[in-house]
DNA sequence: CAGTGAGCGAGCTTCCGCTTGACTT
């Protein structure tokens, strides 16, 4: 066994630190965090000073006794975990939990895996930074405090098993306070007005030339004024303005920004982001993917120096050291980069193809010259009218970072002037082929995507490279928010055009608003918002955690004990607790919408046990209200009296079929027809509250069809076996078990003999029956079932293997005992 | 697969940040 025993917290690292460092050191990985707070209850002793409980988390108990014999066979201990505050604290936690001796361990950081700054490391090491440790501490505690107090008030005066947080609280108020932007946001419109020129150039070539008015009009009849007065006007250019201007590469990335690029250029989701980073970083192709930082070694700047050379020349170098701006970076590592620059692709999916790509190309862009270009305007007066036109081009005189890479952005380009303008005389005459005035409107502001929402975090100085992707899961898996799309809506706009003398009036039609892959707040986002906003502005305010982490530097600084700043926070906080516990009302989002003109009795919306609700009448009156759910477009937020108003139209009766009545209703699976007990979806085209009793049976008749043609045979006695067509093709089943047929089989030539064989074959296949609960980060609570309900299996299966496996969490044994 | 909108119980749910793993629909 080797003297030195370096621990460093990811295995990846271990591998490559081993091997810069020779045979007498041996280099193993924590895997992270080793302890945290107990798991079971808060986990901190409030009678002691909040004296944190801790425990060695169930899935290290492994990792933890192998370090521990590792520890016993080594001379000296290289605790290497980060040099940030969550870093510092793994190092200490090491440091107690395998009861190291401070003559032989020793604390040692470096921010870039290169030979060189490790082993100037191992040269400096100093001892743990007990400061550093206590702000980790407070960081903790104090998120364990918030997260573990505020969530059982939600289970009690809204719905079981909801969350609350310093940081998903805060990312799902983004999101209700921007969907409230958007209801209120009223479109303003303006005249645009553009034109298209006949001229000629300075070689008196006859060329065209488009411009826009720098004016823009707020009415009809200011823009109709202004055509009126160019039929007779001159057109003339005015001046010629060459300006040049420059244009810098990006940074390299750091883990939001990837994000934000591979959503935009790539369209991939956060988290499908970060996972195929982690197999590139696993495979020794980039660096560490969880960085806040935007620093490369020196080694990164010298490689990337010479492949531009060898790529573009020297002109295209410019070597530059970017400085993170983002709040509370801790630049415990690199920018995230390719591990080596002359590897321009590499091989893997088409997926890490394109990442690596993009990251070698970011990478690359951030150390090249800046581009050189020349903005032209070409201004033109109108006779008679103080307004100019002005025609803009964009001509790129050198291009430097732009041979390989431009940083996309969110917003639609506004304006074209990428063009290149002809070169014309001052004073030029022009003659006008048409001018147009179009009506634009306002844009309403955009809802966050996931990527966007990470940069506004980001921004606010809220979460961790380590935690965005996480984050963004469990707001949706809370049903806080959800992704979605919303179809575009038409629009009319008015279009005024002069052309040979004459203006002619149009009303036109665009699409707009649609958006694609955006957060969405649901009706239980919105109203835990509202009730934590009002309950706990503090804790849901945008600086809380920028507040609360210059608490933390005071505390790694060595100003105030980590155990006074806890005791400040929870004396103020926990009294609220206590308070809106007892004295809250129960929360149901309850809007009031105005009264049923049937009825008389009042229309209201509100959330029911499950789910948005519209309700005509009260529970206080002595007939019983009347029911009818929301539809999924529709929020409690949102819907009008007459939307709300038409929910109670359906179920509706459309006719009578073969002496039977057909309904029409909404269900959990969209709108469907019944008839004669069975049961006819809706295609999305067809309107529920609109639908003739023609339609209805050709509905009716089409499905019939296709029931026809979904039994291609059947086998055995009594049908044992039957052939079918399905959604995916054919198949066959037996005991209400489906069973694949091979590619390529005919299921017309499948006898008896064969599926039974094909049965045999797929084993597996009969013990699928049963719904399992999915594990892992990739969970997804059903709306449907009862929670209990639905974890019932998944724990009959941790019992039953709780005793082959010693990794069972400790939930499994005590559901044992029971 | 397509009602529901509530009843005493009994007991569960939950945070943020570090880091990967294992196993089929």
């Amino acid at each position: 066994m080797p003297k030195n025993l370096v621990i460093v917290e990811s295995p990846a690292k271990a591998k490559t630190i081993e091997k810069f460092l020779g045979s007498d050191y041996h280099v193993m990985s924590s895997f992270g965090h080793i302890r945290d707070l107990a798991e079971k209850g808060i986990g901190i002793d409030f009678e002691n000073n909040y004296q944190p409980q801790y425990a060695v988390s169930t899935d290290k108990k492994k990792t933890v006794a192998e370090l521990k014999k590792a520890c016993k066979e080594s001379e000296v201990v290289w605790l290497a975990s980060d040099e940030d505050r969550e870093g510092e604290a793994i190092a200490w936690h090491l440091y107690e939990e395998l009861k190291l001796k401070p003559e032989n361990t020793r604390r040692i950081v470096f921010h870039e895996i290169t030979k060189e700054a490790i082993l100037h490391a191992i040269e400096n090491p100093r001892t743990i930074d007990i400061n550093l440790v206590d702000a980790q501490q407070a960081r903790r505690v104090l998120d364990r405090i918030v997260g573990f107090e505020l969530s059982p008030i939600l289970w009690r005066k809204i719905r079981p098993s909801l969350s609350a947080g310093r940081v998903q609280s805060v990312a799902v108020r983004l999101i209700v306070e921007r969907e409230r932007e958007i209801n209120q946001f009223t479109a303003e419109a303006t005249y645009r007005v553009n034109a298209i020129f006949d001229s000629v150039d300075v070689a008196g070539k006859a060329i065209e030339l488009k411009a826009e008015l720098q004016q823009r009009f707020a009415t009809k009849a200011e823009a109709m004024a202004f055509l009126e007065k160019c039929k007779d006007a001159q057109f003339s250019v005015d001046s010629i303005v060459t300006k040049p201007a420059k244009k810098s590469p990006a940074p390299p990335f750091t883990t939001s920004t990837l994000q934000q690029e591979a959503a935009r250029k790539l369209g991939f989701s956060v988290s499908q982001t970060m996972q195929v980073a982690q197999r590139l970083y696993e495979a020794g192709k980039i660096t560490y993917m969880r960085t806040d930082s935007v620093n490369l070694s020196d080694l990164a700047l010298g490689t990337s120096k010479a492949e531009i050379i060898s790529m573009a020349g020297q002109k295209y170098v410019h070597i530059r050291k970017f400085t993170t701006k983002s709040k509370g970076a801790q630049e415990a590592h690199e920018a995230i980069r390719p591990s080596y620059m002359n590897a321009h692709t590499v091989e893997g999916t088409s997926q890490e193809k394109r990442l690596y790509e993009l990251i070698w190309k970011r990478t690359i862009a951030s150390q090249m010259a800046d581009a050189e270009l020349e903005k032209t305007s070409i201004y033109i007066s109108i006779s008679g009218v103080k307004h100019q036109f002005v025609a803009s081009g964009e001509v790129i005189v050198f291009d430097g970072f732009l041979k390989v890479y431009l940083e996309s952005t969110d917003d639609e380009p506004d304006t074209e002037n990428d063009s290149l303008l002809p070169k014309m005389h001052q004073g030029e005459k022009l003659l006008p082929i048409e001018i147009i005035a179009q009506e634009r409107f306002s844009q309403k502001p955009p809802r966050y995507a996931e990527a966007s929402l990470v940069r506004k975090l980001e921004e606010l100085g809220i979460g961790r490279p380590s935690t965005y992707a996480p984050t963004i899961s469990t707001i949706q898996n809370r049903l806080y928010v959800e992704k979605g799309d919303r179809e575009a809506s038409k629009r009319d706009y008015n279009v005024l055009k002069l052309k040979a003398g004459k203006i002619t009036d149009k009303i036109k039609a665009e699409n707009t608003g649609a958006e694609k892959s955006k957060l969405f707040p649901t009706d239980i986002g919105t109203v835990v918002t509202d009730f934590l906003t009002e309950y706990f502005p503090d804790v849901l305010s945008y600086n809380f955690t920028a507040d609360v982490e210059k608490e933390f530097d005071n505390i790694a600084d060595g100003d105030i004990k980590w155990t006074e700043s806890i005791d400040k926070f929870y004396k103020k906080f926990h009294p609220i607790v206590e308070d809106t516990m007892k004295n809250s009302e129960r929360q149901v989002g309850e809007r009031i919408l105005g009264v049923d003109p049937k009825s008389g009795r009042q229309l209201s919306v509100k959330i029911g046990k499950y789910g948005p609700l519209a309700q005509i009448g009260t529970v206080e009156e002595e007939e019983k209200p009347v029911f009818a759910s929301l539809r999924r477009d529709q929020s409690i937020e949102s819907i009008t009296y007459e939307q709300a108003l038409d929910l109670f139209k359906l179920p509706r009766q459309v006719g009578e079929f073969e002496e039977k009545v057909m309904t029409v209703a909404i269900g959990r699976f969209g709108p469907y027809i019944r008839h004669d007990g069975a049961f006819y979806s809706l295609p999305k085209t067809d309107d529920p509250m609109e639908v003739s009793t023609e339609r209805a049976i050709e509905i009716i008749e089409e499905k019939r069809e296709v029931e026809k043609n979904r039994i291609i045979q059947t086998l055995g006695a009594e049908n044992e076996i039957q052939v079918l067509n399905g959604r995916f093709g054919p198949y066959f089943t037996r005991d209400k078990v489906n069973y694949k047929i091979p590619k390529g089989t005919d299921p017309l030539s499948l006898t008896l003999e064969a599926c039974l064989d094909l049965i045999a074959a797929q084993p597996e296949a009969a013990n699928k029956k049963k719904p399992f609960g999915r594990k892992g980060a990739a969970a997804k609570p059903e709306k449907e079932k009862a929670p209990a309900k639905a974890k019932t299996p998944a724990k009959a299966k941790a019992k039953s293997t709780a005793k082959a496996k010693t990794t069972a969490k400790p939930k499994a044994k005590a559901a044992a005992k029971k």
